[in-house]
RNA sequence: GGCUCCGUAGCUCAGCUGGAUAGAGCAACGCCCUUCUAAGGCGAAGGUCAAAGGUUCGAAUCCUUUCGGGGUCACCA
C-alpha cells in the first residue's frame, strides 16, 4: 500500500520513481512489471543513500543478476529523473541519492508553510470523537488521563489531517450508582453548626472529591449491612427474609462443603450478593431511583446539585489536563433514547422477542452471541442507550460521518457488537465508526483497583507532576528573570509535557505500565527531551537575529538527515489519523529532534563565516523548531520559549 | 472453557501490511562544557525477537501448534 511507502521516506521522489519505472521496465527488460513489484525501504545508516529499492522481485522476472539489474535501473532513473544525483548496488539493493536542490526545495518547502504537513481545515469528512466520557460519582483517575489524552490527541491529529472534529463525551449522570451517593451524602454527612451537610464551599473539597467520598461512604456501610446479615443467616435467624432467599442460601451453603478455596470464594461471592440484595440501603437507593425517574421534585433537585459540584470539580480538572469538548451529551437526555430503534428492528425483523418480552439480537451467524437489548420490563441497558446516542448524534450533525469511541479495551466485544447492530439496522455509517480501544494502565505494584485504594488519582497525580517540575527545573537554573507566573507556566509546561509524552509515546492499544520515577524523568526518551530542544533553539535564533534562506550553501550528511526527518512530517500525519495514534507523532518527533542534536552539537553555527552556510542552518534549524512546536500541539503539548 | 489482545536487551518501549548486521531510552561503564542552553553529544557493553513447525530467494514481521500473561463472555454501565 501506498502509506508505508509514504512512512518510509518522501513520497514525492518514489512516486516519480515509481513512475518512472513502470513507464520504462519493458525497454530495459523486455518484461512489464506491477505496481507491487516496486518497493522501497529507508536506507540503511551504513550505506549512501536517500531511498532504497529492493531488487529481489525483479530477479526472477528478468533472469538477471541483482548488480545486473541494478546497474540499469539505477543508470535509468537518474537519466529520467535528475533530482537523482547518484546510485550504487550492494547486494539486492539499489540505493538512489537526491540532488541536493531536491531537499532544499524540501527544506524551503517546510521552512516557508507555517502550517507545513497539514491539510486545509474541514477538506475532509466530519468525524466525532467521544472521549473522557467519566461516571459523576468517581473523581477522575491515571486511567482517564491515558483517555483524555489520546482522545484529545487523536482528535488534534484528526484536525491536521483535514476532517472537521467534533469533540465530545457522554457524561453518565444517572442510574442507581447515583443515587448511591446521594443517599449515602444525605445519610452520612455530617450536619455543621448551621444546619448544612458538607458542600464544597463548606469544605473546601473539590466537588467531585466529595461526591466520590460518599460513593465510598456507601459502599462501606452497604457492605457493612451485606456483612451483618450474612451473620443473621449463618446463625439460622431467617425472619424477615423471603423463603426463596433463605433456600438459596442454604443451597449456596451447602455446595461449599467439600469444595476448594476457590470454588468457596465464588459462592461466597454470590450469597454477598444474594445478602446485599436484601439490605436496606440498596432498597432505598432504588427507591431514590424512581423516585428520580419520576422527576420528584426534591430528588432532582437533589441530584442536580450533587452533579453541579461534579461538574464544577471536573471542569477543573479537564482544564488542567488542557482538554476540552465541543459538546456534551448527558445520559439522563439519551437514556431513553434508544428504544425506539430497538423497536424499529423489531418491526424489520432484526431482533427478535422473547416470552416474557425481552428483546434480543441474534449474533451467532458473526460468530458471537444472543444479546439483550431490552429487559423484560422494557427498560433499557447499555447497548439499548449506546444504540440511541448514535443515532441521535448523527441527527444532531447531519454532516458527521463516523464516531471515533476513545474506550478502554475492555470494551471490546461491547463496541463490536454495536457497530455490528448498526449495521444489521442498515446504517450506512456504522462502517466508518470506530472503537479507539486502549490498554489498561498498570503500575509497578500491579493493577489500579478502586475498591484496594490502589487508584492514582488524576488531580494528585498531576500536581506532583508539576511539583517535581518545578524542583527540578529551579535546580537547572535557566529562569532567572521570570516573573512567577511565566515560572509557574513553566513548570506547568513541563510537568505536563512530560506525563502526556509519557502516556502518549505508547502504542495506544498496547497494556502500558506506569512508573512514576519514570514519569518525572526529564532525560532521554521524554517530553522535556523535546520541549528542551525547542527552547536551546528559540535562545539560538534569539541570537543569531535575522536571516534569509540562502539556496547556494551546500549541505552536509548531518544536515541533510535533518532535512529528510522535517520531509517525512505531512506523510507521519497522515499516518497517525489513519492509524488513530499519537504515538506515531511522538516517536517522529523524537527521532527528529535526536536528528537535530547531532547536528547541533557537531558544529557552531553562529560561528560560521559562510553567510550562505549560517543562513541555511538557522533555516533549518527554525524549521525544526517549527515542526517541533506543531507536532507536540497534536500530542496536547506545549514546548516553551526558555527552559 | 469459547472469543480476543499481548510476549523484542536487566527495565520501559520502537520496529510488525516480509527485505541488508533487530533499534532507542533508562540503569551500569568511559569520554566531551574558556564558543550558540550539558534537560545535550560521543563511545563501548547489553538479544535464541516466548518455543516449535510451516510458507518464502528472504520471517521479529505471515500461517499453525504449544507455553506464559491480560481482557471479555450480566435483564451492570
Amino acid at each position: 500500500m501506498l502509506l508505508t511507502q509514504l512512512r518510509i521516506t518522501n513520497f514525492l521522489m518514489e512516486t516519480k520513481i515509481k513512475a518512472s519505472l513502470l513507464a520504462h521496465f519493458h525497454s530495459l527488460f523486455e518484461v512489464e512489471i506491477t505496481e507491487q513489484l516496486v518497493q522501497f525501504q529507508k536506507t540503511k545508516k551504513e550505506f549512501k543513500g536517500d531511498t532504497t529499492l529492493v531488487l529481489f522481485p525483479f530477479l526472477k522476472l528478468t533472469g538477471q543478476n541483482p548488480a545486473a539489474i541494478g546497474a540499469k535501473i539505477g543508470e535509468l532513473l537518474k537519466t529520467e529523473l535528475s533530482l537523482i544525483a547518484d546510485f550504487n548496488v550492494v547486494g539486492g539493493f539499489l540505493n538512489m541519492s537526491f540532488s541536493d536542490d531536491y531537499w532544499k526545495a524540501q527544506l524551503l518547502a517546510c521552512y516557508s508553510d507555517k502550517s507545513f504537513g497539514f491539510l486545509a481545515p474541514a477538506s475532509k469528512p466530519a468525524i466525532m470523537v467521544e472521549y473522557s466520557s467519566p461516571n459523576t460519582n468517581k473523581p477522575l483517575h491515571l486511567g482517564h488521563l491515558r483517555n483524555n489524552f489520546l482522545g484529545y490527541s487523536v482528535a488534534e491529529i484528526l484536525k491536521a489531517a483535514g476532517h472537521e472534529v467534533i469533540k465530545t463525551q457522554i457524561i453518565n449522570d444517572r442510574g442507581i450508582h447515583i443515587c448511591k451517593s446521594m443517599l449515602a451524602w444525605q445519610k452520612f454527612s455530617p450536619i455543621n453548626e448551621k444546619g448544612e451537610r458538607e458542600t464544597p464551599q463548606n469544605t473546601g473539597l473539590k466537588g467531585d472529591k466529595l461526591v466520590g467520598k460518599y460513593y465510598v461512604e456507601f459502599d462501606k456501610q452497604f457492605n457493612a449491612e451485606a456483612k451483618a446479615i450474612i451473620g443473621l443467616w449463618e446463625n439460622k435467624a431467617f425472619d424477615g427474609f423471603s423463603t426463596a432467599t433463605v433456600e438459596k442460601f442454604n443451597e449456596f451453603t451447602a455446595a461449599k462443603i467439600g469444595k476448594d478455596e476457590k470454588a468457596c470464594a465464588g459462592l461466597d461471592d454470590k450469597i454477598k450478593e444474594l445478602a446485599k440484595n436484601e439490605t436496606n440501603l440498596l432498597r432505598e437507593a432504588k427507591d431514590l431511583l424512581v423516585r428520580w425517574e419520576g422527576r420528584d421534585p426534591e430528588v432532582y433537585l437533589l441530584w442536580t446539585t450533587m452533579n453541579g459540584w461534579v461538574y464544577a470539580g471536573f471542569e477543573e480538572t479537564y482544564k488542567k489536563m488542557g482538554v476540552n469538548f465541543d459538546r456534551l451529551y448527558y445520559e439522563s437526555d439519551t437514556f431513553i433514547l434508544g428504544k425506539d430503534i430497538v423497536n424499529e428492528g423489531l418491526a424489520k425483523g432484526v431482533f427478535y422477542q422473547k416470552e416474557d418480552s425481552s428483546v434480543w439480537v441474534d449474533l451467532t451467524d458473526e460468530g458471537l452471541d444472543h444479546k439483550l437489548l431490552l429487559r423484560s420490563d422494557g427498560t433499557s441497558v447499555y447497548m439499548t442507550q449506546d444504540l440511541g446516542t448514535a443515532v441521535d448524534r448523527f441527527n444532531d450533525y447531519p454532516q458527521l460521518t463516523g464516531i471515533l469511541y476513545t474506550v478502554g479495551n475492555e470494551q471490546d466485544y461491547h463496541f463490536k457488537v454495536l457497530f455490528l447492530i448498526l449495521a444489521k439496522m442498515g446504517y450506512s455509517w456504522a462502517k466508518s465508526c470506530y472503537h479507539i480501544s486502549y490498554g489498561m494502565v498498570d503500575l509497578p505494584s500491579g493493577k489500579m483497583k478502586s475498591r484496594e485504594g490502589t487508584v492514582v488519582d488524576a488531580d494528585d497525580l498531576m500536581d506532583e507532576i508539576v511539583a517535581s517540575a518545578k524542583e527540578m527545573t529551579s535546580e537547572r537554573g535557566h529562569i532567572e528573570g521570570m516573573s512567577d507566573e511565566e515560572k509557574n507556566n513553566l513548570f506547568q509546561t513541563i510537568g505536563m509535557g512530560g506525563l502526556k509524552y509519557y502516556l502518549l509515546k505508547v502504542d495506544p492499544k498496547k497494556r502500558m505500565l506506569f512508573d512514576p520515577a519514570e514519569s518525572i524523568e526529564l532525560n532521554g526518551h521524554t517530553g522535556p527531551f523535546i520541549q528542551y530542544a525547542y527552547a536551546r533553539i528559540q535562545s539560538l535564533l534569539s541570537k543569531a537575529g535575522s536571516f534569509e534562506f540562502d539556496a547556494t550553501a551546500t549541505m552536509n550528511d548531518a544536515e541533510k538527515e535533518v532535512v529528510k526527518q522535517l520531509a517525512l512530517y505531512p506523510a507521519i500525519i497522515e499516518d497517525a489519523a489513519t492509524n488513530f495514534s499519537p504515538a506515531i507523532i511522538a516517536n517522529y518527533t523524537y527521532e527528529l529532534v535526536k536528528l537535530y542534536n547531532q547536528f547541533y552539537q557537531s558544529i557552531y553555527i553562529l560561528q560560521e563565516e559562510d553567510a550562505a552556510i549560517k543562513s541555511l542552518r538557522l533555516t533549518l534549524s527554525e524549521s525544526v523548531a517549527n515542526v517541533i512546536s506543531s507536532s507536540m500541539s497534536l500530542l496536547g503539548i506545549n514546548v516553551p520559549k526558555r527552559m
